[in-house]
DNA sequence: AATGAATGAGCCTTCATTCAT
DNA sequence: GATGAATGAAGGCTCATTCAT
């Protein structure tokens, strides 16, 4: 039975203790339990613990930030976007909620360093840019408050990690339609005629 | 619980430290030295450190609930309740910060005891129901997903506590106003008549 | 309600707490609690918890060698002596059990002071007396090992607080009968004639 | 329980600090001291201070009380029965001393957990048994109270942990046939004829 | 005499990290 | 790569003691 690096293995462990107990509530022994091997032996694969922190987390933020910067490139209308976003973003958390939730739960907003509060003011600003396109382009409403409607939308999308169980892909992209939905439309019935 | 001369001194130096270190990245020492005492005084006051913990959070979580329990026994149409949940939330937001802070960065949704989890739940179900009371009475969509738009608003009101900047309670009103009329009528400009 | 002194509360709470958890285990705050005071307080009556120990147990200790030294200068014959100073030693537990486990489990052969050291050493040596008188007058058994019969008796006396129940003194005095019977006499059965 | 290379020098380096300053007064940093280690490497050892304690005492505990439970099944006179207990309680004595010293000061009779009390409590009456035998074969004396003789012989022989020096296997010896000669035969001279 | 608060030292325990094998 | 052991630095908590009121 052929047994390559453990690095895959090591990396999910850490991200389901981390996300279980808390960066600072897990041990690294918590985490060596989870893969089946001796705390010593994870300073085969990392240096520190904090470097583990980081390996678990980076790959999803690069790919959420990725996204949302080639959707700047596109010339979709606006509101198309912001569907887009909060499609890749509900998917990402369905994908890799353990990832995420370490994510949001210990670094998101807490200014651990130049390189990650870089990421979060750069995701948050892709997203802020969305909505002002809409103001300037007249579709969306010219008193929206882009600022606020960016932070709310992330908050509302990070906040799934709290209460979204993962698995189901579908129901995966219905809550991101419905969050588009009311992002967009309100929640106030239209009044027809 | 005793609440002798330097108790808020204490409990508000803990909301201070918890909220900036993280619970488990506090040490007793550092809520010590905020307050100017020695660790081991400390348990003049406390129990454990789970205590204070309970006591940086409960009154505000407490005052929470109440409005939201007090808003549903009021007649008000379901839009304006929205309102008002929004209101008080960003305005307990504005004036207790730290506090709020360490309740959702340390409890909500962690299932740390019974008490707490009720606490969480019976706070998503009355929004949730406000939500509901909208889409009976006609005045919200009836497509309206309410368990996601509740979580959504109550995700985007709580994501505020990484980013707000408290102390002018004008401005946390406009924030709520709004993530109301966001949450209520959507970005998309209104095409009028 | 006049309320004099407590001294006695004090004294008697420590005997009964040290006696549960012994010096060691126990905390001031307990003792405190037993007589229904505050920790602090007790410094109105001691000036170290060692001064409470030594309060606990020094009557008691010094009424039995007091004990000791009379029967010594009394013209029993050594078995009568066998019989008083294990009748008296028994008694002084049934009464005061608390207080004289707390010396037993504290004190007795730790080699806490000098002072304490030599009483225990005189009550050794006082009771080895009577033995060694018993040999010398013929009376007791010339291969008696003076010393180790002596250790034994104490022993087995001192042992009696660990499992005896006080407050039944005829049964206090049946026990002292017959731990002496057996001490002088054996458990083996004499042949008649 | 792990038994990698140190874990008896771990033991018995716990055994003479706790015997020496009993179980409560001493420091896991005493006892890592007198292994050559610092306090928190014990942690790889055992699990709690109180691990520590109960290593150090099972395996004489348990010896002793297999001894008891052997000469149980043999038919030896009731007289050499008691030879026999009184032998090898004070060998294991003569040979381990700092272990049982912490046994019979930490562990006997403190009702610490129903393991333990089982233990006693089975010792206590093995022994009383024995005493049983002999009354009822008619060899022993039928107005002995067993039960005082079995618990006075146990005391003496607890006592012991006390004063006894330990080192001379064959002084060991000559105590063990004297305090059971007072037991069974007593310090009165007999008369002849 | 009693109280509430503070002190400071010490203790058990945890844990990230290192290293020889 | 893995292991068992050791390290050293905290951290939570206890407690004897002091002191102003």
């Amino acid at each position: 039975m052929p047994r390559p690096s453990r690095w895959d293995d090591v990396v999910a462990a850490a991200a389901r203790v981390f996300s279980e107990k808390g960066f600072g509530g897990a041990s690294l022994e918590d985490v060596a339990n989870e893969v089946g091997m001796l705390k010593g032996s994870l300073y085969n694969y990392i240096k520190s613990k904090e470097d583990l922190l980081f390996a678990v987390v980076r790959p999803d933020a690069e790919e959420l930030l990725t996204c949302a910067r080639d959707l700047k490139r596109t010339d979709l209308p606006a509101s198309e976007k912001v569907r887009q976003i909060a499609l890749v973003h509900v998917e990402i958390i369905d994908r890799h909620l353990p990832y995420v939730s370490v994510y949001i739960q210990e670094i998101a907003g807490k200014g651990i360093s130049q390189e990650w509060t870089d990421m979060d003011r750069e995701y948050m600003t892709l997203v802020e840019q969305v909505f002002l396109e809409g103001v300037e382009s007249g579709s969306f409403d010219p008193a929206l408050d882009t600022r606020i409607a960016a932070r709310s939308l992330i908050g509302a999308l990070n906040w799934m990690t709290r209460w979204y169980e993962p698995g189901d892909p579908a129901q995966a992209r219905a809550i991101a339609a419905q969050l588009s939905d009311i992002f967009l439309s309100g929640a106030l019935a239209r009044r027809r005629s």
